[in-house]
DNA sequence: AATTAATTTAGAAATATTCTAAAATGTTTT
DNA sequence: AAAACATTTTAGAATATTTCTAAATTAATT
């Protein structure tokens, strides 16, 4: 299929959010979905888009991945301060973050078991429980 | 003993970390830690310095956070994008974040369990275990 | 085709943090 | 205690990331 019609898996997408399928939307959201699941800054998507002669600004591509993020779609993980990664993997799983230079690998949900904590307190809920695992370079 | 040599504290743990116990170092430790355990921003701890009427810019501030994280008298917690908490509290624990308002709340350790994780990639080694257990209002 | 609503855009603004190099302070040596 | 040296502090500039603004464009509806 995706030979064939390339831009039906983002307009679904699109369609499934609720979002107008524009032509900047349609294009990032094929950059963001039509290959393996990965993390990604706003810099980095846009430069992405550039590189693909796609015209679109940054200004949208932080609308777009925010947009994105609301409906499900990405999932931002936060691990540095000053720098958000967009993650197309949005199933439960949880992360491995290198301090030395700032990767992030998924670790299946099935992986890690986060047991017995606390309730949530009164009047608030569970929207999600992040696990990283923070690792540094094995000393000599 | 804290009333009546109100630096000794602040002192010793200077001395533990190897750093001069200059004024402003002695302020901020005082600050940071002459009080029950709480998390901070720069730009609160800054204010809270101006406040006690503590001459130290904003600079030395950022400064002395980071020795002090460095020399393991604080843990840098990263919630959100764009702002860093430093943690008083640097026994191993968890936390609650609560969108909503951007508080956060120290879990204990031993109240959350962390099972059966994958090993850490060859060549790194475990640095910590964050987990963040994001709170949103209830809905009604 | 005209109207309306949503989206995109460049550039400015906001926010948080780091950098720079000069001045001040603390430490060690004489 | 003065001189010499090293460390620290500082203001302000610089950088980095993200958000805002208002005008222009594009998409959807009539």
């Amino acid at each position: 299929m995706t030979g064939t019609r390339p831009f039906k898996h983002a307009l679904d997408r699109l369609q499934q959010a609720g979002l107008r399928p524009t032509r900047q939307r349609l294009a990032l959201a094929r950059l963001l979905f039509d290959k393996v699941d990965r993390h990604i800054t706003a810099e980095q998507l846009h430069a992405e888009a550039v590189d693909a002669e796609v015209q679109v600004s940054l200004a949208t591509v932080y609308n777009t991945l925010h947009q994105f993020t609301d409906a499900g779609l990405l999932r931002e993980v936060v691990v540095e301060a000053g720098r958000s990664y967009f993650d197309t993997n949005t199933s439960d799983h949880h992360h491995f973050f290198f301090e030395g230079n700032g990767n992030l690998q998924d670790i299946p949900g099935e992986s890690v078991t986060v047991a017995h904590f606390p309730a949530a307190p009164a009047g608030t809920r569970v929207a999600r429980v992040d696990v990283i695992i923070r690792l540094a370079p094995e000393e000599a």
